[in-house]
DNA sequence: CGTCACTGCTAATACGTATTAGCACGCCGG
DNA sequence: CCGGCGTGCTAATACGTATTAGCAGTGACG
């Protein structure tokens, strides 16, 4: 492999159509504003001779010069493409894409972020970040201190998700839980259900949080409201309680937990919504395989990309008044798995 | 949103610690060359001043001084992250992603490229190709004129799939399947088949032209070898043809095609393998709801995309002596589908 | 005391583009 | 013939980093 061939610069082309290399850029950027004008034969000859060495301006000094690159940043706390098939980033990534695409930005994937404790560090040595011309941050729980940082530093960025405050407000897009969980729990006390109980994933992200506070913020009229953590690997015993406490509904935060707890309800002879009714707080971001459509909500993940796009390009631009901060509503669904208490009574 | 604040400098590290910029940069790049000497204690106070100031290195200027990014480029004919979870990337970007985080670079994603008559081209005014240090190719078809192009460039490339020369060699990470087909082949002449028909999919993609030919190879030893191309909407007519052929095994070159030969066939009361036999030539790219394993090879994509990042880096730091072609083995799978001919007239 | 080697640093320049101040020229009106 | 103005372009510079030639200072050695 021969050392590059020097690829062709605007001086090149200056020299080949007889002009200066400032010429050439300001035809290339179709300067024509009062105090620039250029001869149209002038301009003609130059495009030609573009047109025939195929030029191409580099992007980099492009950069260093304009000061904006046309690249968005994209960061996820863990890897982009996870193994498991169906994954959580994937329907964003969709929506930024396709956002990116319409703009015609490029994206870059940070993959060189090093991982230290299990978790991708945006800062360290050697950043990268101002590659880009900002960032969008994916992930369920992002760090306050880097968020604190970015802030500091200005460095323009979208979070994808609602974010606490961190040395200021944080710009995202973010998934309005806290009304479709609200949303939910009037259904569910509409339907005649007085003993409730919330099944969290006990993390301490904000999309918890949220989903949490409406829980909370609806369940106040009901006979009884508890709320506790569980995971898949809990089902059988987490069922046990939910019987114990006489809860006819639950409303479950994590998609597998919903999954199996239904199945160890149908191993006991109960049938879902007969005996019990569950309800799922969000579309399921791994493969579980279930037949059943479950009652809940979707999240508009690729909406969600779209829109975090569209925010970072006014950022970018500085178009944007204020820190953008947007919440766009869940659509919920109606499934199978809600029913009315006592439904088993009639039929025993 | 107030104008960003200038980003910190090497000269304003420079200035702070009392030092000139090309003494910054060097204690950053850590040289220490027989012609290039710090003294421990200038070195550890300009340390001390990037840690106080968080500075961080721009890399679009490094990278227009040192002419390399640690960006790798992919580009893909299709966007790569496609909304019907039919994602023909996805186990490419994988193996791309992690050999890449490997080796400290970041991943370009080209979707600033313009659609022309339904399919991405690399090269429309304002190219960004150059923003990376090399790129990768990934799409079933890829154009070959612009192969021809990057040939031309000498711009660092590695195609994803085995590709025929255009203007020169091209460098590519591919799988192997013509000698997966002759397997194939072979497996089914043990078994005493002896009529066979090839059912492609009818594009030119050299994928398509690979497995075509081991089939060719392999299948001359057969007493009727016959080659057409089929979709899953002809799977009845195929069919048809399959019987009045009297072939006994059908090599698939789509996999939603072999589904719904088999559901058609079971329309029929036939069972595969014992009246026919299917062999799958690759694992689905889209999610066909099956409960069959079919016979046939897997094709390796996440090996596929980690060497081609392994294959570029190489290319682009020059250390790559000829132009590198890459086959990767595919595995054979042994499912449920290739029995022997005539089984059903054992029990008729 | 001149030469030489060595140390530790800096000045200068390159990378390729965008921007801006201003030059040279021709033309017109007075 | 001079001032003024519009036209069409160029020279110079900035962007932030990497690299290299070379300078000043010091000590050793003949």
């Amino acid at each position: 492999m021969p050392a590059t061939p020097r690829r062709v610069t605007q001086r090149d082309i200056a020299r080949l159509a007889g002009v200066s290399q400032a010429t050439v850029s300001l035809v290339l950027n179709n300067r024509a504003d009062a105090d620039v004008r250029i001869a149209p034969e002038t301009r003609d000859r130059v495009l030609r001779v573009i047109a025939e060495t195929g030029y191409a301006a580099d992007p980099v000094a492009r950069r260093l010069a304009a000061r904006f690159n046309r690249i968005i940043g994209v960061f996820t706390y863990e890897p982009a493409f996870p193994s498991g098939s169906r994954d959580f980033f994937h329907p964003f990534l969709l929506g930024i894409e396709e956002y990116a695409e319409r703009v015609g930005c490029d994206l870059l994937l940070f993959t060189s972020a090093p991982v230290v404790d299990g978790r991708r560090r945006i800062f360290h040595q050697d950043n990268r970040l101002r590659l880009a011309d900002g960032c969008i941050l994916l992930g369920q729980e992002i760090d306050g201190e880097e968020l604190h940082r970015l802030n500091r530093d200005g460095y323009p960025y979208v979070a994808v998700g609602r974010r606490d405050d961190a040395g200021g407000p944080v710009p995202y897009v973010g998934a309005d839980y806290a009304t479709a969980v609200r949303r939910l729990v009037e259904m569910a006390l509409d339907r005649g259900h007085r003993r409730l109980t919330y099944l969290g994933m006990g993390i301490t992200a904000e999309s918890s949080e949220d989903r949490r506070r409406g829980y909370l913020a609806a369940a106040a009229a009901a006979e009884s409201a508890r709320h506790r953590s569980a995971t898949a690997a809990d089902a059988e015993t987490v069922l046990d309680d939910l019987l114990a406490d006489r809860s006819t509904v639950a409303f479950v935060e994590d998609f597998a937990t919903v999954v199996a707890l239904e199945r160890a309800a149908r191993r006991r002879g109960l049938a879902v919504p007969r005996d019990l009714s569950l309800l799922s707080l969000g579309d399921p971001t791994v493969p579980v395989p279930t037949d059943l459509a479950f009652t809940g909500f979707r999240i508009p993940r690729e909406e969600m990309g779209r829109q975090a796009v569209e925010v970072l390009a006014r950022v970018i631009d500085g178009s944007a008044s204020d820190v953008p901060q947007r919440l766009l509503p869940c659509e919920l669904v109606e499934g199978d798995t809600l029913g009315t208490p006592g439904q088993a009574a009639g039929r025993p």
